[in-house]
RNA sequence: UGCCCCGUAGCUUAACCGGCAGAGCACCUGUCUCUGGAACAGGAGGUUGGAGGUUCGAGUCCUCCCGGGGCAGCCA
């Protein structure tokens, strides 16, 4: 069998895992996705993340993924970003084909299923102020106090809500609430706000609505006229599910129940040494730190864009970040490593000075040109091209490739010392000319005429060093934006100071630069490499004459990590964490009535049900009754305690307990069966599974499936010896001393006997049969 | 402090019904190389947040504790 995949775009994750079964089942036939922007802004690399998932689901499985705009807020949204969204979502290359929608053009649907709520007494009519409606929420801790005009009749508050839509008041005047419970725990549920007043034109609607639905009711509708299968979002929105599922539970009709929408949420992007907020990026734009949305250094959609960032990189970086339900925060790392991953296979080489340091060959001929004939791929690239590169009596190579005194370790140019130039000669550096205040100016060098090409001369000498050059007389200037990280700390979130304190003051340099001629043969667009330097292309401010390029990333580099003084931040050790954890364990049975009490000591002194387990029964409405009750099937009340509480507990939930379809008498059987070793408690779940779907009664069901316990060595033994020539090699690392391998057999014997094996007895002849000799086992 | 969600290697994560804790990135070694790149080979790194419990067997089920995030807009 092979061990789930791991090609990127079949990833494994949560949302797949639920897709998956939910087409296994037939819960649904085909999925269909959204992708739900509200046009009041650009996007970046964390709606990415959002935007591959819908539609990476959707190609997956052969369904469709929606382009939605959520529009239902006129005061913030506009056109102009509508435009630049689905330029984004194909540019990143996604495809709604026919499927573009706006939550705008189901306001007159919206509305009638907001008729609807009325009628049913779900929803009414509020016209509190806004801050008495604040003030009537209560708080987290404490539950809200109705409004005195939530006991409108349907009829009052259809009139109301009719003259609300007809423009009879005034913002604020009133809003329709859905009638829910001002006492709920979960704030959410405290009778939400599903429309508001706003006297307001709409970007497409113009003046033709004065009240606009909200978010939460708009959003599940539209899912729901959309037929959305699977409606995935951001982590922020899970406590808003409850109200989703409320407002679809009213206004769907009973035959669309079992397809209707379901909400899933995942963790949304965070990346090391940037910031993914709106607003955050809002401000950087509008405070002039960076020079508009589409600035190289902001992971801005449109930045990235500009930057050169392909979006096949941005997919697979998406496709390898994984999807779940931990806030996380992605090291830059990753993204680094995909984007050269991706930019390595594409971008042909040619050589450029970012900092050019003169060098003067002195035993090469003045005036003299040559062509040297040099590969656009290194080797390990199955890709053609090459182009030619002339070299003459003056080049230009990096500053930083030659050092007066190299530091250990550093095998590139310094006084006397000789290097490779890259596809041409061996050079030797002899002289170094400095002007007044001791700046390097100019190297003095000669070069070897027998070298060119070689890796070795004819004497053996093999300079370890290769630097790449450019020939002055013939390199073309360009400017070229150094592309850095916008920020200095990996979290500028995280500190007292605002995150503005932490931009990076050397994010993007500007360097002046000299390329090899063949630098003009590329179309604009091509993305190339500067070889030892980093991949690179052309900005949208260039022209012909003026070359501007951006630095898409650097290469690694590791000299320069390693010549860099580790100064990696700490967190908390271990220790630490360990020393503030401390245990506190408050005892439930502190608060009991002396009825509970009563009942503790009877559980305890006279049912023998240890006292943890006996306080966790009482302490839990409805627990202590079905105990008692159950004892009628099986009086050993300790092992009914155990499975109430732990494989009871784990399928439904306590306020379920009066209403299950078995008796507690009959749960009380079930364990006495599993307690009596009749069957194995692996088979006890699966009876009590069934007890539960169908309302079987155990001791019929064991009889009728024939789910006794196994207890037979010799069909026992059979089975084991049948698992173990299997997999001859694990048997062997078994005997090598993993033992954990023990586990991996009993699995297979349980699969194979359906749980039925008695697991003492099947571990006890596997342990012997794994330690048997080789030939016994065989047999 | 009420409710909801989440804790697996430095980071991001996998693990079908409870059954061998497995990857990628980062890091370290080495090989190869006309890019200090790439590629290749290897290594180290885990008390699955902690403590109890259920079980032949727990990352997975139960309880409690600790830590992180979210919810009190007429935003989405």
């Amino acid at each position: 069998m092979p061990t789930g995949s791991d090609t990127p775009d079949s990833r494994s994750h949560f949302i797949r895992n639920i897709i998956e079964a939910d087409l296994a089942d037939g819960t649904h036939e085909t999925v269909v996705t959204r992708f739900p922007p509200e046009p009041n802004g650009f996007l970046h690399i964390g709606h990415a993340k959002s935007i591959c998932l819908n539609f990476g689901m959707a190609r997956d499985y052969q369904g469709r993924c929606h382009l939605r705009f959520d529009d239902t807020n006129p005061t913030t949204e506009d056109e102009r970003y509508v435009a630049s969204i689905q330029r984004d979502v194909q540019w990143l290359g996604f495809d709604w084909g026919d499927h573009l929608y706006h939550a705008s053009d189901y306001f007159e649907r919206l509305y009638a299923f907001a008729e609807q709520l009325i009628a049913q007494g779900d929803a009414y009519v509020d016209s509190q102020d806004g801050e008495a409606i604040r003030d009537n929420r209560g708080t987290v801790t404490e539950p809200g106090t109705p409004s005195p005009y939530r006991s409108r009749s349907p009829e009052e508050n259809l009139t109301l809500f009719r003259e609300m839509r007809a423009g009879a008041y005034g913002n604020g005047a009133h809003v329709l609430r859905a009638k829910i419970d001002m006492a709920s725990p979960h704030m959410i549920m405290r009778d939400p706000i599903l429309y508001r007043i706003r006297h307001t034109d709409h970007y497409r609607t113009g003046g033709a609505w004065c009240i606009y639905p909200m978010y939460d009711f708009a959003h599940c509708l539209s899912d729901a006229i959309e037929e959305i299968t699977h409606s995935l979002c951001t982590l922020e929105f899970e406590n808003n599910r409850r109200l989703y599922d409320w407002i679809l539970e009213r206004c769907l009709p009973a035959e669309q129940q079992a397809t209707r929408p379901h909400q899933y949420e995942f963790a949304r992007l965070n990346m090391d040494y940037t910031v993914m907020s709106k607003r955050k990026l809002l401000r950087l734009v509008e405070e002039g730190l960076v020079d508009g949305w589409d600035d190289p250094r902001l992971p801005t959609l449109a930045g990235l864009r500009r930057r050169g960032v392909p979006p096949s990189a941005i997919r697979t970086f998406c496709d390898r970040i994984g999807v779940a339900k931990a806030n996380s925060r992605v090291e830059i790392a990753l993204f680094e490593h995909v984007l050269r991953d991706d930019l390595n296979y594409r971008s042909p080489r040619i050589m450029g000075v970012l900092d050019p340091l003169k060098v003067t060959i002195t035993n090469y001929p003045a005036g003299e040109t040559e062509q040297i004939e040099a590969p656009h791929w290194p080797r390990d690239i199955d890709n053609d091209g090459s182009r030619t590169v002339p070299f003459g009596r003056e080049l230009y190579i990096e500053r930083e490739d030659f050092r007066m005194d190299p530091p250990d370790g550093f095998y590139r140019l310094a006084p006397g010392r000789e290097v490779r130039l890259r596809h041409a000669y061996f050079l030797r550096c002899d002289d170094v000319v400095r002007d007044g205040d001791g700046e390097v100016v100019e190297l003095r060098c000669t070069y070897d005429p027998d070298t060119k090409g070689q890796t070795k001369a004819r004497d053996g000498r093999r300079p370890k060093g290769i630097v790449h050059w450019v020939s002055a007389a013939h390199a073309v200037p360009a400017t070229v934006r150094m592309v850095d990280r916008l920020f200095s700390v990996p979290n500028p979130e995280a500190h007292e100071e605002d995150f503005t304190a932490f931009l990076n003051p050397h994010s993007m340099p500007i360097a002046k630069a000299m390329l090899e001629p063949a630098v003009r043969d590329f179309p604009a667009e091509q993305r190339l490499q500067f070889e030892r330097q980093g991949y690179f292309w052309r900005d949208a401010d260039a022209t012909d004459e003026a070359l501007v390029f951006n630095q898409i990333i650097p290469l690694r580099d590791s000299w320069s990590a390693e010549e860099e003084t580790a100064d990696a931040p700490t967190g908390p050790t271990k220790e630490e964490i360990e020393a503030a954890n401390p245990q506190i364990h408050t005892d439930p049975a502190a608060a009991f009535t002396d009825a509970q009490n009563a009942r503790l000591q009877a559980f305890t002194e006279e049912f023998g049900v240890a006292r943890d387990d006996a306080v966790q029964l009482i302490d839990t409405p409805h627990l202590a009754d079905y105990l008692e009750a159950a004892l009628d099937g099986y009086h050993e009340a300790q092992a009914v305690a155990n499975w109430i509480l732990n494989e009871l507990m784990g399928m439904v939930s306590p306020t379920e307990l009066p209403d299950l379809p078995f008796t507690p008498e009959q749960f009380g059987v079930l364990v006495r069966q599993v307690d009596t070793d009749e069957i194995t408690g692996r088979v006890g779940k699966d009876v009590l599974a069934a007890m539960l779907e169908r309302g079987v009664d155990p001791q019929d069901y064991i009889a009728a499936e024939g789910l006794h316990n196994i207890d037979d060595e010799d069909a026992l033994r059979e089975i084991i010896d049948a698992q173990l020539s299997a997999y001859p090699g694990k048997v062997e690392a078994y005997r090598n001393g993993k033992e954990g391998l023990l586990g991996f057999f009993m699995g297979h014997v349980m699969r194979e006997t359906n749980g039925q094996a008695d697991p003492q007895t099947a571990q006890a002849l596997l342990r012997n049969a794994l330690t048997a000799d080789t030939s016994t086992a065989a047999q």
